[in-house]
DNA sequence: GTCTATATTCCGATAGAC
DNA sequence: GTCTATCGGAATATAGAC
């Protein structure tokens, strides 16, 4: 779990060491509870030099969150094949990204996005702008339905993370990928290709 | 399991009121943000009669936690029916419980189980002991399936109040209770009583 | 019982020396 | 660039006076 922690004594990418520092400290404690003091600890430098390369708490949050998530890398993986299957490729994708490194800074993310206002805002707006929009609008679904589907998506996808990597519920915590795939890639598919009198039922 | 023999507090209403604050602020900022000064103030009283009633920070947060969550209550109205409308009565009574004012326990709860590594245990074994186990139990399924299948509906559930109660995501915040209960509820029914080999795909 | 005052700890951020 | 020293603030929790 613990990066890179090793001494790096006048070392040109101490920076590269903070952000790592920093990704593993927010994923696991959260924004609040993870300390600069802690962060500069782990990365093995000075406190004082997280403010001078980062300025202040939250653009050091920001600067840790914006490099690692890039669904544009994988979105074009989820959305060639068949109509049928976009589901279940769909969580694939999601879970390769989640159980690699990289899938703390969506820990993070979402850590912080459940106590703080801004990241919250944070989250919505890359949800709704960078993944869920992408994916529909592929599906040619109806823009009418787009945001409720998409939510929808979003609640399933949302709470598979919530339970696997941080209440750690089991056996969602230490079950293969695959099963899980199979298990709510059906769900997934039916929200975003679903008869609609299903996912609009009251039309009053 | 009230104390009828206890030692009767000082003012009963006031250590109602300052329960009662104690879950809007949980709810509302999450256990750390949550200051017992700002409880007090929102309940009218000072901060050192919160210790002087509740002894510590963690003990006042449970003692919030304690009373409203009261799963067996509402248990029986999802139980009783046939079978293939399980799903949707328990999303029904899930959305019940979480817009009314006892839900902002729940969201308490959940916001505090994403941040601090002790509630996270506290909901974990409140949802398999208190909920799923129940569930599964009154559908007969197979024990060995019990696990997952109610690991897959807690996701579900608690994505939902995640993006409805929580990060607030559009439509799904303000959408009605009957339209989400026909989005999500087939979903959960096929997790609690679907086929095998979708739930159960690799029986290596 | 209730509140005032304080002890203790830890945080983010700044200024300035090597 | 990197670190030492410190400021100012807010938090929990305690001790003790009315």
């Amino acid at each position: 779990m613990s990066g890179r922690t090793g001494r790096r004594p006048g070392n040109p990418d101490t920076r590269e060491a903070i952000l790592d520092a920093a990704r593993t400290a927010f994923a696991a404690r959260g924004f609040d509870a993870a300390s600069i003091r802690a962060i500069a600890g782990a990365a093995g430098v000075d406190p004082a030099l997280v403010h001078h390369y980062f300025g202040s708490k939250d653009k050091l949050f920001l600067a840790a969150m914006n490099a690692p998530i890039d669904p544009g890398r994988l979105l074009p993986e989820v959305l060639d094949g068949d109509r049928q299957g976009i589901g279940e490729r769909l969580v694939r994708a999601f879970l390769a990204v989640w159980d690699s490194p990289a899938g703390m800074a969506g820990v993070a993310l979402l850590r912080s996005a459940v106590t703080t206002e801004w990241t919250a805002r944070l989250l919505r707006e890359f949800l709704v702008t960078q993944v869920l929009r992408r994916v529909l609008q592929h599906l040619d679904a109806d823009p009418a339905e787009r945001p409720l589907r998409g939510a929808l998506v979003a609640a399933q996808m949302s709470g598979l993370v919530l339970m696997r990597y941080v209440v750690r519920l089991e056996p969602l915590a230490s079950a293969p990928p695959e099963t899980l795939v199979a298990a709510v890639g059906p769900g997934v598919q039916r929200y975003l290709t679903g008869p609609l009198d299903e996912v609009f039922p009251l039309p009053d």
